[in-house]
RNA sequence: CGCGGGAUGGAGCAGCCAGGUAGCUCGUCAGGCUCAUAACCUGAAGGUCGUAGGUUCAAAUCCUACUCCCGUAACCA
């Protein structure tokens, strides 16, 4: 079973474009395992708990769980307009999780790696966090970023992160716990290179802050939110499930083949506190989760960010411009692991360009002039002709490319793939010009031939581009009258997809132009 | 400060790991075609690959130093 999972969104607003990002990326790479026939399960949920969720709901004098209720709600909705359509819902305040959780920290705790000592330092309030003085500024000074921080002492459980240290060094070294792209891993080193004995505080007493998973073993305190968000990877998994729960059978999905996440999480959250966690609980190196680590959408080349209103929102994106449209913008516009901007008129030319002119418009001229000129009939095309030739290399040329892009989460150099034979075959249609050669009678048959090497290049790449945009795909399926190429795998994909009398339907634009209002 | 990313024709990017005449998309200009979603095809112009050194028969690619931009700090993938 391949197991994807994405980062749990915090659920204190609405989703924006980099939420919708992530997920369609996991969607899509899911959506591609099983085109290869691969049994995959898809997780992916809100993370409800935290300091965050109580003040935003104070801000907005509503109850937290009221307003978690809403949010997330508003996540679950998106996700269906998007098609992001996932196997596992995770919510932490699930109590199936709860009980996962607490089972954890009691195994831990009897295992001695858990322990409760006093604290007494700078405390910021915003940050959540205890403050050292290498967070203080040139002055000496903790600087204004901190927001209020006041001197504080209190008694907290702490995991014995140290103890696993030098076994994470190791395991990030040989690759058992593999990292994507290959220079997230150097940060990763550096960081435990630079890391001292800390272990990591995983409490917060109760009094202060309630919105969490008490621990079991006191419950004066409640679970510090990463330690709780963390395990959702394994709790909705199966990991330790009651009797008769219907969460998966954990053995067929651990450990998770990529686990998708954006680069401000990696350090320290999943790639040392994660594997910290898994490796006290038991797990060995082999053990250890693929980290897909994706980068950011900026605006303009700045941060999107509140303060600067630049939030671009994917809901209104995809009502105006339609969901796969969007879809195919995140997966086109990015290169795996970097940063992008997000740039609508980009999105809109992508869209026209390769979608509708090239793609879109391909399957609709053959599609029109086999209808036309051969009474939309598909003829044999085993044959000999170099061009002929030269276009089914060009398309298994295609396949190897997207296949390999795929397989290294590179979707849109997948895409580039496609596109490139898409060009190939309007650049044969040219040559050919089988809208002249139909005047002359005996030159009749060989029209048929051109066109079905067209109509048949669709079918094939409409397959690739399933992934990517099972709706568009579906519809051409449709209109080429082969509907039951959405059950194909890829290697299903051989020559001859249409058979020679198969008949083909009417065209009608897939991707009709966006038309760009003039100002 | 430290750490990481980036600097390639007008714009956005690939190529760099495993050195060998600089590639893609958009844009511009000039043609062609008319089956098609005013879509398609062909050709052209346009780059001393951030700077300065070094290694090499050969460097965008390797090494050294430097410059500039971005992230690393609330909201936030």
């Amino acid at each position: 079973m391949f197991f994807v999972t994405t980062a749990i969104d915090y659920p204190n607003g609405k989703p924006h474009i980099g939420h919708a990002y992530e997920k369609v990326l996991a969607d899509v790479l899911t959506r591609y395992q099983r085109l290869k026939g691969m049994p995959s399960f898809f997780l992916t949920g809100v993370d409800q708990h935290g300091q965050k969720m109580v003040k935003t709901a104070e801000a907005e004098g509503v109850n937290v769980a009221t307003l978690t209720k809403r949010n997330t709600k508003g996540f679950i909705r998106l996700w269906e307009k998007l098609g992001v359509d996932y196997d596992g819902w995770a919510e932490t305040t699930d109590e199936r999780h709860k009980a996962c959780v607490q089972a954890i920290l009691s195994k831990l705790e009897k295992k001695g790696s858990l322990y409760k000592k006093s604290y007494a330092g700078h405390y910021s309030i915003r940050q959540e966090q205890y403050l050292t003085d290498r967070d203080r500024n040139d002055d000496g000074e903790f600087g204004s970023e901190w927001g209020e921080v006041e001197e504080r002492e209190e008694e907290n459980w702490y995991f014995k992160l140290s103890d696993h240290v030098e076994w994470l060094r190791s395991t990030v070294e040989s690759d058992d716990l593999k990292i994507f792209p290959k220079f997230r891993k150097n940060e990763v080193l550096n960081a435990l290179e630079r890391s001292g004995d800390t272990d990591l505080c995983i409490s917060r007493p109760k009094e202060r802050m309630s919105w969490g998973i008490p621990l079991p073993f006191d419950p004066d305190f409640v679970t510090y939110v990463w330690f709780d968000a963390l395990i959702n990877y394994i709790s909705f998994a199966g990991y330790l499930k009651a009797e008769g729960s219907d969460f998966p059978d954990f053995d067929s999905l651990w450990p998770a083949d990529l686990q998708i996440i954006g680069k401000d999480i990696l350090v320290p959250a999943h790639a040392v506190y994660w594997p910290c966690m898994l490796h006290a609980m038991g797990f060995e190196a082999s053990e250890m989760p693929t980290l897909l680590v994706h980068g950011f959408w900026n605006v303009r080349g700045d941060k999107m960010s509140k303060s600067l209103g630049n939030i671009v929102d994917p809901d209104e994106l995809a009502d105006k411009f339609g969901p796969e449209t969007l879809r195919y913008y995140l997966c086109r516009d990015i290169r795996s692991g970097k940063d992008s901007d997000f740039d609508i008129e980009r999105l809109v030319m992508l869209f026209n360009t390769e979608l509708a002119n090239d793609l879109g418009n391909l399957l609709n001229r053959s599609i029109n002039m086999t209808k036309g000129f051969c009474n939309s009939t598909i003829s044999d095309t085993n044959t000999s002709d170099d061009e002929d030739l030269a276009l089914r290399e060009s398309l298994t040329r295609s396949i190897d490319a997207y296949r390999k892009a795929m397989d290294a989460c590179e979707v849109s150099v997948a895409l580039q793939a496609i596109n490139d034979h898409v060009t190939h075959c309007n650049g044969y249609l040219e040559r050919h010009k089988p809208w002249e050669m139909k005047k002359d009678e005996s030159k009749l048959a060989r029209v048929g031939e051109i066109l079905s090497h067209t109509a048949e290049s669709c079918a094939q790449l409409a397959v690739l581009l399933r992934p990517i945009l099972p709706n568009a795909a579906t519809k051409i399926f449709s209109q080429l009258k082969k509907e039951d190429l959405t059950e194909f795998t890829l290697d299903d994909l051989k020559w001859g997809l249409l058979e020679a009398g198969h008949q083909t339907g009417k065209p009608k634009p897939v991707f009709p132009r966006i038309q760009v209002e003039e100002k």
